[in-house]
RNA sequence: GGAGGCGUCGCAUAGUGGCCUAGUGCGCCCGCCUGCUAAGCGGGUUGAGGGUAAUCCCCUCUCGAGGGUUCAAAUCCCUCCGCCUCCGCCA
């Protein structure tokens, strides 16, 4: 949810916003009158309310005259003015009955209208789309296999080698963009979440199990039931969700609270598995786990003043690359376009992995400022100098399973299909300092 | 899954249709008093939206959530959610 008041002084700055998402500028519009609706229906309904109550007022003490009065005519009297103030009274119920429809069907409208709004760009945000990213620097030196004498194995390879990727067995169980990780594969995740939390935890983040199903309340509130609904799993029978990520439990974790701001910042980081469908991807990425329908992550979330949001996404973001750095891995960090940016992040950086069997830089994790966008939706405020206001929320993710996989497997490769483990993992692997080969 | 009970202001509790503008106690905040502290005294203390430029003031909504009945709902009815006890099943 958009900041009301910006909408309603400044529309115009919404309509840039939407414009440089390559969104539909005339919901603004929409949104604006829709409110401006919302407020003169509340009015009236306010107003005729208020009437009702003084009448009611009035009919209470009558009606105990009534009963207490101790002569006929006494009672008479005070029956005649009951019936009268009665008389007004049921048609006034009317009346206030329609204002009260009229006014709930305008705020629906208006929440509905809003709501369709996606968060407003943060104006440093690089302008386009997909590939209009700006490219903040280039961390390590990808290896060169040529010079090194040896062809390139990709994940799927290294993986059945050292028998730690069973994808066929995952296809045969529950169909494609599935698998298993075996052996030292499942190690590996192990290992990667021993690591990510203990230097989260040396960071000061608080660890958390999520729950990884939600009641529509939470997806609808971290905004993913817009235009990325058609990426969530949905539980008909219980009108349930498969979360995608744990940025969705871990946001809701605080909603419809007041939390109070001399805890702020919370930091939280959570480890849960993720779902999802993949509409619209078919045929991008089939080989191997980069894109499958399930993995698990560990995901960074803070809840923060509103002026320290800029400072806390940068944090995140040093965070996720404490972890590349940690792993040896080559990156490249990215400031993604407007464009390209989910509905509810005002900007967003991403960490891209030197992939080598596909020669180019690949997603491995993302850190989003959603300011308070999530926060409106949702319900999480902090008492911040005297005003209840709605806290910001970020997101980064410290650890995606099954991208890091890939990453360590292809990039830390030798010849014989060895694997070097990288040393700050390896006393997590019991020590160990390379995956070899089995026959 | 079956049976029963319960959800009221930070906590505890009162409140079975109008005197509820939700009382009382504790806690907390402000002030007074007082060598200091405690006690005592006075006031304040749910949240949201709106009228307003506004911390004054006024209005509406808020007693788990949402509907309904009524001139009038914390109170009556319906649905849902959550918690507790017992039984069954289960990691």
């Amino acid at each position: 949810m958009i900041d009301l008041k910006v909408l309603r002084d400044d529309p115009e700055r919404v309509r840039q916003s939407q414009r440089a998402r390559g969104e539909d500028e005339s919901l603004v519009d929409v949104a604006v009158e829709a409110d401006a609706d919302r407020r003169a229906k509340g009015l009236q309904f306010e107003q005729i309310r208020a009437e009702q109550k003084t009448l009611s007022k009035q009919i209470g003490p009558l009606n105990g005259a009534v009963k207490k009065a101790t002569d006929d005519n006494e009672r008479q009297q005070a029956q005649a003015q009951l019936d009268e103030l009665m008389s007004s009274a049921s048609q006034l119920a009317d009346r206030v009955k329609a204002a009260e429809a009229q006014a709930r069907v305008a705020d629906e409208q208006a929440e509905e209208a809003v709501g369709a709004l996606s968060n407003l760009v943060d104006p440093d945000a690089p302008i386009g789309g997909e590939e209009d990213f700006v490219e903040l620097e280039l961390v390590g030196q990808p290896r060169d296999f040529a010079a090194e004498g040896f062809a390139v194995r990709d994940h799927v390879e290294l993986g059945e080698i050292l028998k730690a990727i069973d994808i066929e067995r995952g296809a045969k169980v529950s169909g494609s963009r599935f698998y298993y990780l075996t052996g030292v594969g499942a190690q590996l995740e192990f290992a990667l979440l021993g690591m990510a939390m203990s230097m989260a935890s040396a960071n000061g983040l608080t660890p958390v199990i999520p729950p990884a199903l939600v009641k529509p309340s939470a997806m609808e509130g971290t905004g993913f039931l817009g235009q990325a609904a058609e990426n969530v799993y949905r539980l008909e029978a219980d009108d349930m969700y498969l979360v995608g990520t744990a940025e969705v439990p871990l946001a809701a974790f605080h909603s419809n609270e007041v939390v109070d701001s001399a805890a702020l910042p919370l930091r939280y980081v959570g480890y849960s598995p993720c779902f999802r469908r993949e509409a619209g991807s078919h045929g991008k990425d089939t080989r191997g786990i980069f894109r499958v329908h399930w993995f698990d992550k560990v995901e960074m979330f803070v809840f923060c003043d509103p002026a320290d949001a800029v400072a806390e996404h940068q944090r995140l973001l040093s965070w996720e690359r404490e972890f590349l750095d940690a792993l040896e891995i080559p990156y490249r960090v990215i400031d993604v376009a407007a464009g390209d940016l989910g509905a509810s992040a005002a900007r967003k950086f991403d960490c891209e992995a030197w992939i080598p069997s596909q020669e180019r830089y690949r997603e491995v994790t993302s850190t989003s400022n959603c300011d308070q966008f999530q926060s409106r939706r949702l319900k999480i405020r902090s008492k911040i100098d005297g005003q209840t206001v709605p806290v910001a929320t970020l997101n980064g993710t410290l650890c995606a399973m099954t991208r890091i996989i890939i990453a360590i497997l292809e990039n830390h490769q030798q010849a014989d299909g060895s694997v070097v483990l990288p040393e700050a993992l390896r006393p997590f692997m019991g020590g160990i300092d390379t995956l070899r080969p089995t026959s």
